[in-house]
Parts: C-alpha cells; sequence; structure tokens
DNA sequence: TTCAAAATCACTCAAAAGTATGAATGATAT
DNA sequence: ATATCATTCATACTTTTGAGTGATTTTGAA
C-alpha cells in the first residue's frame, strides 16, 4: 500500500510540468467560465470577454512554449592552455631512426642543462675527450654544427624536453 | 519623392517581425469575427468559438514566444591543447629586472636557434666583436658561464620561447 | 641641449668546443 | 666464434667562444 503511494508520488514528480500545464489551463478556463457569467449577463461586454481569453490564452502559449522549446546549445571551444610541465614523451621512433645510443642521449640531456663538456664528463665518470667523441657524433645525426644547434633539434624532434 | 518610399521600404524591413505579428493578430481577429456570426448566430455553438479562440491564441502565444525568447546557450567549455608555438608570453618584467636591452634579447633569440657568433653578426649585419660583448653582457645578466646555460636560463624566465 | 644608456667595435689572451683519426674493450646477436 | 656496435680513451689540430679592457657613436629622455 504505502509502496503504491510511494510510486504515485515518484510519477507525478516525473510529469511536474505536464501537471502544472493542466492546472494551469483548468485554472483558466474557470476564470473564464466565471467571466462568461458576469460579462455575458450582467453586462453583456463580449468583446471584453473575448479579448481576455485572447490575452490569457496568448500568454499560455508563451509560457508552453518556454516550456516545450529545447535550449539550443552552442558548444564554445575555450582554449585552455595546458604547460608541458611533466607530460614531455619521448620520440623514441626518431631516436631509432637516428641510431642515437643510450649515452648519447644522456650527454645530449646535460648538454641541454647547459652542462661544459668538462663537467658532464666528472659527472658521467669518463674522460673530457669521451664526452667530445659522444657529442661530435650527436651533432652528426642531429646534422647540427653546433651543440646550441643540436639542443634546438633535440627539442623540436621531441628528444629531450 | 523616389527616395521617401525607399525609406519606407527600409523601415518595413527593420520591422518586418513587427509587422508580420501585427498582420497574423489581424488575420486570426479577423476569422474570430466570422466565426462570430456563424457560429453565434446560425448553430450556438459558443463553446466551440471559445475554443477555437483558446487554440488560436495559445498558437499565437507559442509563436510569439519563439520570435521573443532568446535562445537559451548552454557553454560547453572544451579543454584544447595548444602547443607553445604561438602563445608565447615574454616576462617583461624579468627582462627590466635584468636589464636586458632590445638588441642583447634579439642576439639571446638567435642564439637559441642554434646560431654561432659569426651567423648572428652577419644576421644583425655588425661585426663579430659586437655579438662577442653582447653574448658577455647576456651571460652575466643571466648568471650564466656558457650560452647553452643562458638559453636554458632564459627559457625558464620565459624571455624566449 | 645635455646626459645616460645602449649599441657599436677592436684587441688580446685563455678556455671550451669541435674535427679527425685511431684504437681498445665488452656486450650481443647470428 | 666472429662480426657488429656501443663505449671508452688518446693525440693533434682548428675553430669558436668567452673574459677583460677600452673606446666611439647613437639614441632617447629629461
Amino acid at each position: 500500500m504505502k509502496y503504491k503511494i510511494k510510486k504515485l508520488f515518484q510519477k507525478i514528480k516525473q510529469h511536474s510540468e505536464l501537471i502544472g500545464m493542466g492546472i494551469a489551463l483548468a485554472v483558466l478556463l474557470l476564470v473564464f467560465q466565471l467571466l462568461e457569467f458576469k460579462l455575458l449577463i450582467v453586462s453583456h461586454q463580449f468583446e471584453i470577454y473575448v479579448a481576455c481569453i485572447a490575452v490569457g490564452f496568448t500568454l499560455l502559449g508563451i509560457w508552453v512554449a518556454k516550456k516545450i522549446t529545447t535550449p539550443k546549445t552552442i558548444v564554445v571551444e575555450k582554449e585552455v592552455f595546458i604547460p608541458d610541465t611533466g607530460n614531455f614523451i619521448r620520440n623514441e621512433a626518431e631516436l631509432f631512426k637516428r641510431k642515437i645510443s643510450k649515452r648519447e642521449l644522456e650527454v645530449l640531456e646535460l648538454m641541454s642543462l647547459g652542462m661544459s663538456n668538462q663537467e658532464i664528463a666528472e659527472k658521467l665518470f669518463v674522460s673530457l675527450n669521451t664526452i667530445k667523441t659522444h657529442s661530435s657524433n650527436l651533432f652528426e645525426k642531429l646534422d647540427a654544427k653546433r651543440r646550441t644547434q643540436a639542443i634546438e633539434t633535440a627539442k623540436k624532434l621531441h628528444l629531450i624536453s
């Protein structure tokens, strides 16, 4: 029993707009029914009665239209700047294509941080000459004449961040 | 004379919606006027007449509402990834703080593209020595020991893209 | 007009970067 | 096992870069 009542309320809620419209219509008709007697019988002002109906139902129409019309959805693409921080994805394919080795990449990265060959050598526990060899090989593989050019190219190719 | 007619047409065009609405209303009223005689006098079906008015003006209301109401716009924000190219905003405050001149910035930018001092000199139509001076000053202002370091720092500070 | 900053250039010396070549070692795949 | 490749290192040499100093010209704002 209680369950049925609950279901009824749910249905009412679901169709609240429709029911509201119905009630509005009923009230409007009732008002006009009353007006009919008053105006027709008492003063016979038929035109006023019709005008009232017209205005009333016009307003009803407006209200209905507002309820019915589906809202236009305008999708506005808002450009949101997403900084690169953290979401760097290395272009492994390019690394493979250019046959850049693990060690060379390591040197390249340290180079891009602004380290000198000597500093890189110390950091990687190898000789300065080794780093020179690596960087020379890198420049060839990256079609670069200088380390700055190598860095620029590597960044464009997403080999380093 | 012709000018006045043209102006009239322009005004009509400008208020075409309003005029259309007025005409629709007039036609509707005319129809009801005719119905009044037919129904009231011939068959006395008053209720049908009122119903017609109600329906008619409801439709009119709907039509008016559609004309009047501003469309509901739902703005959907869509995140769009923007690559760094183009939307770079230079940190002018930092430039000012470090007293980096226009020319120095120019040199810095070309340096970051991987150009040698000689190439920059040729590009800017100045001597190699001038570029050396500029870059030396740059390194001091950017607390850098090398050009690669200067570039790295400048990028971090958003002085160059 | 004057004054300070910016831009220009030169010269020297030193350090760093880059080229070229050769070679040893160790890992790995065929 | 042996051929290949990455990694390592060396030597000799050249080029580029950078530091330090000083000086002249241009330019823009007070």
